[in-house]
RNA sequence: GGUCGAGUGGCCGAGUGGCUAGGCAGAGGUCUGCAAAACCUUGUACAGCGGUUCGAAUCCGCUCUCGACCUCCA
């Protein structure tokens, strides 16, 4: 039905590129993860949403996809110069825990966001603080290259030795001798031999909570050595693909090119990729502006610029229905229409599962119902593999929805499709929101048991014209988020919008 | 300042030269005890100005507006 040739935008070329696994069938795919010193926000979960896309699509055309996504627990440095406090170090002391406290519990949260928004879980989730002594061999084996200098206890990466053998700057398309006359003056840096150069490895102050003992003396790693230090380890020194957001570009991607060149002598990855921004009010939400909503906040309606509540499966809808590299705005208009949209594919889901073909005399073939469930099908499957498309698959999933509706309710007949076209429209449907998308149904709290029963006192009533009970088991039924239909020789249920 | 990107109908949001995106909201209709759902019909959108072309939202140029990165950030 399609192939399985998929194409990626990759950064490093900026364009579209047919999708060649070095080692087919295995895949290799790095993304960059979360820095737990905070609850995951909105912008967490594109990232985790984008790539979660990418793992289960690529699993589904068959690949063996080794999926690692890192648990940054040591903080970044604040800044280059001024303090070097550590971020989890610093929130450790504002909360009175142990640093590991810390980076536990908000992972904790992490993980458990992540899973309300059905993204699978990575092959394997390292963690930067345990992983001190392959990044201390990194820094090693940099300097043995000549393309680090130790100072005072430090070591920095030359940037422009390294520019003089290897391109600096291609994945962000930077030019070094812009970034030196662009870069700002840093108040109290002396250590470095140029502005440009980044820390590979940092020495700690007395006070400072978490370090490690080094060839150097006592210190912490530097900030982009992590994810080289754990990709190469779990996948080797080049592998597929490497995520992350469009703002770990630059400087942090660019560098992890760098230094995977500088010890490894190749490029770390063939395809570089980057979510974009989720915007509030045409800003981007991030920590830096204070602007973001957390997820939990999403989901119990607390924070001022929420008019209600929005459950995970419709964060999830509301992410996939534009594409990953576009900005996403962030309104409450745009996400109840998204609530809307979601419940009605999976009001959509439930019912393809348990819809079956039957077989109606004197119906004909319909060519033209049947080329246009074809064509959607094609057009959906095309979609997801043209780069990863998920909002306009989702566009040709409605079209396909609206024949299994009409199906279901009566308004057309199985029979036009025929049998073979007619199951596999609703078997691809159903692998298409479920294993792709990765939408599935939020389970009501009441059980489906006692509703099934409802509904049956409900067409008793219905029979025996005792309107006021039919009312009142509706009336009811909606007080719960359901909503009764009645049809021509059935009744069936769907969720509120 | 440098680099990159974006401006699509009431809203969100796909689409990169001719072929219906889709969703939400609105209008009309079918069905129906009433409703709801579902389905059908309906919206003459592509920031502005030029240019290329038989033909441009889509390519080129200029202008305006907005954003991202250059500092931790998904």
């Amino acid at each position: 039905m399609h192939s399985n040739e998929i194409k990626i935008y990759n950064t490093l070329s900026r364009k579209k590129e047919i999708f060649e696994a070095l080692n087919p069938p295995f895949v290799g795919m790095y993304v960059c993860g979360p820095t737990v010193y905070g609850d995951a926000h909105l912008g967490h979960s594109r990232a985790a949403i984008t790539f979660d896309i990418v793992y289960r699509y690529l699993t589904y055309l068959g690949y063996k996809v080794r999926y690692v996504r890192n648990i940054t627990d040591v903080g970044h440095l604040e800044a280059d110069s001024d303090d070097g406090e550590d971020k989890i170090a610093k929130k450790a002391k504002l909360e009175q825990l142990e640093p590991m406290e810390v980076a536990q519990n908000y992972t904790d949260s992490y993980h458990k966001d992540m899973e309300a928004l059905n993204n699978l879980k990575p092959s394997i989730e390292p963690r930067a603080t345990g992983h001190i002594p392959e990044q201390i061999k990194l820094v090693a084996d940099i300097l043995e290259e000549g393309l680090a200098y130790e100072v005072n206890g430090s070591v920095y990466f030359d940037v422009l030795k390294y520019d003089q053998q290897k391109k600096y700057g291609k994945l962000s398309g930077r030019v070094v001798e812009e970034l030196m006359s662009g870069s700002r003056e840093l108040e109290g840096q002396t250590e470095k031999r140029n502005p440009i150069d980044f820390a590979l490895w940092k020495k700690a102050s007395p006070e400072h909570l978490m370090k490690w003992d080094s060839p150097w003396g006592i210190g912490f790693p530097g900030w982009h050595l992590e994810c080289t230090a754990m990709s190469s380890k779990y996948l080797g020194k080049q592998f597929d693909i490497h995520g992350g957001g469009m703002d770990l570009l630059f400087p942090h991607h660019e560098c992890e090119i760098a230094q995977g060149n500088a010890c490894n002598h190749t490029d770390p990855a063939k395809y570089w990729m980057h979510n974009n921004m989720i915007t509030i009010n045409g800003q981007k939400m991030g920590k830096s502006l204070g602007n973001f909503i957390t997820l939990q906040q999403l989901f119990n309606g607390n924070h001022d610029v929420l008019e209600q509540a929005y459950s995970p499966m419709t964060i999830r809808y509301f992410i996939l229905t534009a594409h990953y590299r576009s900005t996403l705005d962030f309104s409450n208009g745009a996400l109840k229409a998204a609530q809307k949209g979601y419940k009605k594919i999976i009001n959509g889901l439930r019912i393809a599962k348990k819809l079956e073909f039957t077989v109606k005399e004197g119906v004909p073939l319909d060519t033209d119902q049947v080329n246009q469930v074809e064509q959607n099908m094609e057009n959906a499957f095309r979609a997801m593999a043209d780069d990863f498309n998920t909002a306009q698959a989702i566009g040709y999933l409605f079209n396909l929805l609206k024949k299994i509706n009409s199906v279901y309710t009566g308004q057309l007949q199985a029979e036009v499709f025929g049998k073979e076209v007619f199951d596999k429209m609703v078997s691809t449907f159903i692998v298409l929101v479920e294993d792709i998308l990765g939408l599935v149904e939020e389970k009501p709290d009441n059980a489906g048991a006692m509703l099934e029963t409802l509904l049956k006192i409900y067409g008793q009533a219905k029979q025996a014209r005792d309107y006021a009970r039919v009312d009142e088991i509706r009336t009811f039924l909606k007080e719960m988020g359901i909503v009764v239909k009645d049809m021509k020789d059935k009744i069936d249920w769907a969720y509120e919008e």
